[in-house]
DNA sequence: GTGATTTTGACAACCATTATCAATAAGCGT
DNA sequence: ACGCTTATTGATAATGGTTGTCAAAATCAC
């Protein structure tokens, strides 16, 4: 059976108080900063319990990062994504679902799913790159 | 300046031959069984440089590895792929272009760019697994 | 509390991708 | 055709995210 320990609970809580999409690695980091001495490998462990579980959505960053995020939607949905600081926006997309659903129909294709991910720079990061500051400081 | 070599249009004519998406090792494995000695750096470079220059298409598979393809279409498009034979259908979506437009605009995000694509199971495939055959074979 | 079983975590292994850099070769001027 | 400059190649090492290993620690049913 599954057993609870402090180490899952850990995860969890630290990817509530994380705005945006977060790596494995970028948890696990902020967790030792808060004095926990949780493994890497655990970490990677609990993540992908989450995601398994729905408990979290993960996706694959543009350069094959994967990465996790709690979700206040506990319905499927979509994310906009700044890919500068990572604050992620939460978008219901009725319009692009029906479009997925069709598409798959129409050529024959069964047991469709679909990834959509808006990347950007949302307005704050906007506002500080064209003052010249540095991207990910 | 930019250079012409065989390797390049190797790199080229072995995409252009595969039917669906493929991953540089793969594509340098099929090159090899044909007796090319072209090197493995060699290949990942050259499709880069197609994906950058807009003549393949490229994608982060479910298990982060990057996939290419020759694009027929020139233009912005994007895929339904089947997951078990890789049979790709490239779409062309005005109505999901604007929605991630939208979306963005409405957030205050800048430099947008979005990830669509759609998975699933082929007419074929969707037979060919429904009489009990098995996945991948 | 005891013990079977799960979970952990330090570490190694894995694997896709990128960086090195000396050797090679494309293509321009001659 | 011949050099010469310089982009390109490719064997190899390095990188970096992720997963496997396995003995030690922890959980929980009894
Ligand atoms: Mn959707
Ligand atoms: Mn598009
Ligand atoms: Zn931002
Ligand atoms: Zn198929």
């Amino acid at each position: 059976m599954k057993r609870n320990t402090w180490q899952r609970e850990a995860v969890r809580e630290a990817l509530d108080d994380t705005e945006g999409f977060i790596s494995a690695q970028a948890l696990h980091g902020a967790l030792h900063q808060t004095g926990s001495p949780i493994g890497l490998a655990t970490v990677y462990r609990a993540l992908g319990d989450l995601a398994a579980n729905g408990e979290a959505d993960s996706l694959q960053s543009p350069d094959g990062e994967a990465l996790y995020r709690a979700c206040s939607t506990t319905g499927h949905h979509h994310h906009l994504i700044c890919r500068n600081c990572g604050l992620t926006v939460e978008i219901a997309a009725d319009e692009v679902e029906a479009w997925a659903k069709r598409v798959a129909a129409d050529h024959g294709f069964t047991a469709a799913a679909h990834v959509v991910d808006v990347f950007g720079l949302c307005a704050n990061c906007t506002k500080l790159l064209a003052a010249g500051e540095q991207p990910l400081a």
